[in-house]
DNA sequence: ATTCATGCAAAGGGTTTGCAGGAAA
DNA sequence: TTTCCTGCAAACCCTTTGCATGAAT
């Protein structure tokens, strides 16, 4: 059984405390002002582990891995200039496949991703 | 302007022979086949120059970068289990987000990614 | 006491890049 | 001939891992 330490609470406050996605570096810097010792292999241990156990969100994709404190999936959108990911507040028609096909029947469909992509409000400035 | 040379020509032809998504190590051992002397190094750039120019497709996610030779943004498929990555040739409803919105209009929105994921037929044999 | 987690540092894997020589245009 | 591309190898970046120590249970 996994066990709850100071550095993964901290870990998990810290995350909780983004509205944006971080990367492990970027919340390992949030992290060493509360664990001036901690290192970034507990961070990726941790986040590693809290995102297999459903705690929070653990997103792959262009560049590196970005975490996000709500565990349930749902809509991003990318900046592909900055590589900055947020989430979407809007109304989102999400995919659908039909599960009872011939094909589904020789699959597991466990679940979906959907990302919007393009650019940014401080990168769409810059091209104004 | 770019040239078309031999490798590249290859690399193109060796990729629109995949009906899966090989990475960039697949496809030079392929490639390696027909050009003895080719490096990865040449490979990567190839393909980043044709997803670029919007020739093929690079798609990005858990593990290692995948090609596909159709260019055209289209739903796939990825085994959580063995990282095979596939197209979905079933209907799948797709997703839409209003792009008159406030939120929208403070964004360029050029795209939108749809994966589904789960276990592949061979991963899920493994289960029964 | 027994495990599991940590800090540290090194290794790992995939991808990118600098350079001198080679081939398209 | 001028540029762009190649092969080679080294560098790079992010992430994972081995190990001895430390802290939860």
């Amino acid at each position: 059984m996994e066990r709850m330490t100071n550095q993964r609470r901290v870990i998990l406050k810290e995350l909780q405390k983004h509205v944006d996605h971080p990367t492990a570096d970027e919340l390992y810097m949030d992290v060493l002002k509360e664990l001036p010792k901690v290192s970034l292999g507990t961070i990726y241990r941790n986040l590693e582990q809290m995102s297999g156990q459903g705690i929070i969100l653990k997103i792959e994709g262009a560049g590196q891995k970005r975490f996000d404190p709500n565990p349930l999936p749902h809509p991003h959108f990318r900046c592909t200039n900055c590589g900055a990911l947020e989430d979407i507040h809007e109304e989102v028609r999400t995919p659908s496949i039909d599960i009872s096909s011939e094909w589904a029947s020789h699959r597991v469909v466990t679940g979906a991703v959907v990302e919007f992509y393009g650019l940014c409000p401080k990168c769409s400035d810059k091209y104004k």
